[in-house]
DNA sequence: ATAAAAAGAATGAACATTCATTTTTTGAAT
DNA sequence: ATTCAAAAAATGAATGTTCATTCTTTTTAT
C-alpha cells in the first residue's frame, strides 16, 4: 500500500503542475521537463505514469472534467423541481469555476483548443449527463424551451467561462449581486415565459 | 506601386496561412516553416514582413478582430432604436461566426489562451465600442438591464461562440430556426422584462 | 548598376523521449 | 525481526529531431 499511496501522489502531483503550466503558458509551451522540476521529478518519471506528453494532457483533461462534473451534481437530486434544481446546478457550476478557477481555466483552454484528442473530449461530455436529463424533463413539463442542448448550454452554462476568464484577467469582480445577475440572465434566456415571474 | 502590391498579397498570405494553421494545430504547433511553405514564401521572407512569431500572431490577431467588428457594425446606425440596433448586431455577429469560420475560431483560440500579448488583447477591445456605447443607451432607456458589460456580453453575443464551436465539430447545425431561438435567449438574457413581449 | 526583396542553407537552442544506471521496495527465508 | 536477492521505480544523462531565427547569396525592380 505504500509503494501504490507514493505513485497516487506523484501522479497527482504531475497533474497539478500539468494544469498550473498549461494554463500560464498553453499547452506546447510547457516542456515535459518544467512539469517534471514542478512536481519533484525527474523527466524520466512521467513516462512511467503516462504514455507521452499527449497521453498525460488528456489523461488530465478527463480527471479534471470529472472533478468539475462531481462538484456540481454533488448536491442535486433527481427528485427536485426543474427549477430548483437547474437552480442549483447552475450555482453549484459558477461555485466551482471561481473557487476552483485553475481547473476551470484549464477546461476552458482544452474547450477552446485543438490539443485534446476527440475521444477524450467525448469522454469529458458524458458526465453531463445529470443535467441533460434534467433539461429533457423540464422540456416535458413546459418549463424550459424546447431547444437544443446546445443552445441551452451555451446560454445558461457556458457564459460562466467567459466571465471566469473576464475575472481571470482582472478585467472585473464578480461579487454575489453579479452572480444572481447572471443566474437570472440564465434562467430567462432558457425558461419558457408566462404569466408567473 | 507594383512592388507595393507584391508586398501586400505575401502579407495577407502569410496572415491567412496563420489562421489556417493555428485553427488546426494550435499557435504553438504551427512552425514558421510550415507558415512559410503555405503562404509561398521562404521561412526567412515571414521576418521582412514581421518581427518574429510572437508579433505575426498579435498582428494577425488584431487585424482579425477589426475585420470581425466592421462587418458586425457594417449595417448599424446610430440612431436606431435600442432593439433594432441590438438585434441587428448580435445577427450580424452570428452572420460572421458561422460565414467565416475560420476568422471567428481564431478569435475564439486567441480569446482563451494565453498566446496573445495583453497589448494586443487590449487593442482588439477597443474595437467594440460601439456596442458598449449601444448598451449604455439602452440602460439609460430602461430597455437593458443595469448589468456589467462584462455580463450582457456573456450572456448575449458570446454564446455564439460556443454555438460555432460546436458546429465546426459537427456536433448540430444551426439552422434558421436555432439561429432565431438563440437571438430570443440572448435577448430575453439582457432585456428588462415587463408586460409587453 | 544599385538597392530592395526573397531565397535556401546554416546555426544553435529547446525539447520529447529513451537508455543505462542507481535507488527503493518487496516478500521469502532465516 | 533481519537479511537479502529480485523486481519495480526512479533518475540523470544522452539522443535525435524540430524549430525559430540569422546569414549569405541570388533574384528582382528601378
Amino acid at each position: 500500500m505504500a509503494k501504490l499511496q507514493k505513485s497516487k501522489d506523484k501522479r497527482n502531483a504531475l497533474i497539478k503542475a500539468t494544469i498550473e503550466l498549461v494554463n500560464n503558458n498553453g499547452f506546447h509551451a510547457t516542456p515535459m521537463s518544467k512539469i517534471a522540476n514542478m512536481a519533484n521529478v525527474s523527466p524520466a518519471t512521467i513516462y512511467l505514469y503516462f504514455e507521452n506528453k499527449q497521453d498525460l494532457v488528456n489523461k488530465t483533461y478527463v480527471e479534471v472534467k470529472a472533478k468539475y462534473t462531481d462538484y456540481a451534481f454533488e448536491t442535486y437530486d433527481v427528485d427536485m423541481s426543474v427549477e430548483k434544481g437547474f437552480e442549483l446546478i447552475w450555482k453549484r457550476i459558477a461555485d466551482f469555476k471561481l473557487k476552483d478557477c485553475e481547473n476551470a481555466m484549464f477546461l476552458a483552454q482544452c474547450d477552446n483548443t485543438p490539443v485534446i484528442d476527440e475521444t477524450s473530449r467525448q469522454e469529458g461530455i458524458k458526465h453531463l449527463q445529470p443535467l441533460l436529463d434534467l433539461w429533457s424533463r423540464g422540456k416535458k413539463e413546459g418549463i424550459i424551451k424546447p431547444m437544443s442542448d446546445y443552445l441551452l448550454y451555451a446560454y445558461s452554462i457556458n457564459p460562466l467561462s467567459f466571465l471566469m476568464m473576464s475575472e481571470k484577467r482582472g478585467a472585473f469582480k464578480l461579487d454575489k449581486t453579479h452572480l444572481e445577475e447572471a443566474y437570472q440572465s440564465a434562467w430567462n434566456s432558457i425558461r419558457v415565459m408566462n404569466e408567473s415571474s
